[in-house]
DNA sequence: GCAAGAGTAAAACACTTGTTTGAACTTATC
DNA sequence: GATAAGTTCAAACAAGTGTTTTACTCTTGC
């Protein structure tokens, strides 16, 4: 009767016998739990299936994290570690010109998305969690929504020019951000509207690089407009070079 | 012992009390079915709600639609219907500047997007079914994804002087369709992030605008690019106007 | 060697789900 | 008014859910 991980894991040198959390059967299920919940989401994966797919019994569920969602908030937030968000972050912090920081993250961001390989299940997850949230949706949020935006925030606010904080910054983000994600939430609908997609490796460059280019288009556009001019467009339609 | 709805549409000057489909208990079923489902999805949705907030008994539902899934579809259906996709059809039908009508579909789409009321309820829909498909997935993207994509394409393709089924007025499309629909989707994700964001009807036409500008920036730039420039700059790096 | 506890296994429990049943009610048609 | 079909209702059913119980195995420390 020790079902609280926390209690066994302080007298860690009293008795257990496993190290520590080395348990076989915990790591199991807590990886297919990973798989399966990314893949049906929680109200829809039963801890049978994952029992039955990890082969072990099912009361090791109950016995190792007390409850159903015990489990699944583990194992999102081992799916959280193992996701590659440190190649965005390390995108972000070097020192190269803004534009290729920007592009970097687009790529490294798409890349992370497009694999069928475990680091896409934090984003199925988000996919479910939008759908249907559970109290782990404030997590996801927290330690990947946030803090990502917040550092796109930044960027793109000194590429325009304008602080992190201002509307016409955010738009821009969620603009960048939103031509990324579509293409992990409508992903069947794009697969129905435009079959011979195929994410292969290179594709996803060439989309990311897509990305990069129609969003700097406007981005160093707006810059350039506000430097040049003072203060005066802030409402009328924005186009970078009325030449026409 | 008449579940079959059709048998009952066929004989209709037969027997039947009703006159055709104005079924009292039938039409609360699908108002509320269509609600509560956009709300919690198919799984999470049970007969048992809804019937109740109906205020019809629970086999009511499998009398008139059969089963859960009959009620879905057609709650489905009915919500399409309701839409206001035409809004997005006529303002792509008119014969306006190119640039104007494509500033006027995002109005009409970001529009719809966000009100709490009925016409929201086929996008919430769309997101449950892209979380966890059910068979009217398929139909969804039929009836509402394609056809809007593929107009979508065809005025782009115009824009930038470029055939519908080419690469870079699909990636083009979806960019402009992802700024969009990343609202829907990651609303809580954009709530957590950003809690100023209050979606009043004056705010989404000022993301709608930006939406516009921000597309239009790249779409504008790179036509007059391709035209200038006869073919050379299909791979690299596209910026509208080298002046720096 | 042996008691104690960690860990596992099978079964049962309590509950919810969609669905069905069969009787009661309603209403049009004769 | 009688009949028959459409329609509603409460109750029950069968399957599936998360959880708990109980017995059992096996290591660990004395």
């Amino acid at each position: 009767m020790d079902k609280n991980p926390s209690s066994r894991s302080l007298k860690t040198a009293k008795r257990p016998r496993r190290p520590a959390e080395a348990d076989p059967t915990r790591n199991k299920l807590l990886n297919v739990a990973g798989r399966i919940f990314a893949h049906r989401g929680y109200q829809a994966a039963t801890i049978r299936e994952i029992s039955i797919a990890a082969s072990v019994n099912v009361a090791a569920v109950n016995y190792h994290f007390g409850d159903k969602l015990g489990l699944y908030t583990e194992a999102v937030q081992q799916s959280l570690q193992a996701a590659e968000i440190e190649a965005v972050q390390n995108a972000l912090e070097q020192s190269a010109p803004l534009e290729d920081i920007l592009r970097a993250v687009i790529h490294a961001r798409l890349r992370s998305i497009c694999r069928g390989d475990r680091p896409d299940w934090h984003f199925r997850i988000l996919a479910h969690e939008l759908a249907q949230p559970t109290p782990a949706l404030q997590q996801l949020i927290d330690e990947v929504g946030r803090p990502l935006f917040t550092r796109l925030l930044e960027l793109i606010g000194k590429m325009i020019g304008l602080p992190a904080n201002d509307e016409k910054t955010r738009l821009c983000t969620i603009s960048v951000m939103g031509q990324i994600v579509v293409y992990v939430f409508a992903s069947p609908l794009l697969q129905g509207a435009w079959p011979e997609l195929k994410m292969t490796p290179k594709q996803v460059e060439r989309i990311a690089d897509h990305i990069a280019d129609f969003s700097l288009s406007y981005i160093q556009g707006y810059r350039t407009m506000i430097s040049v001019q003072s203060i005066k467009a802030t409402k009328r339609a924005v186009k970078p070079r009325a030449s026409k």
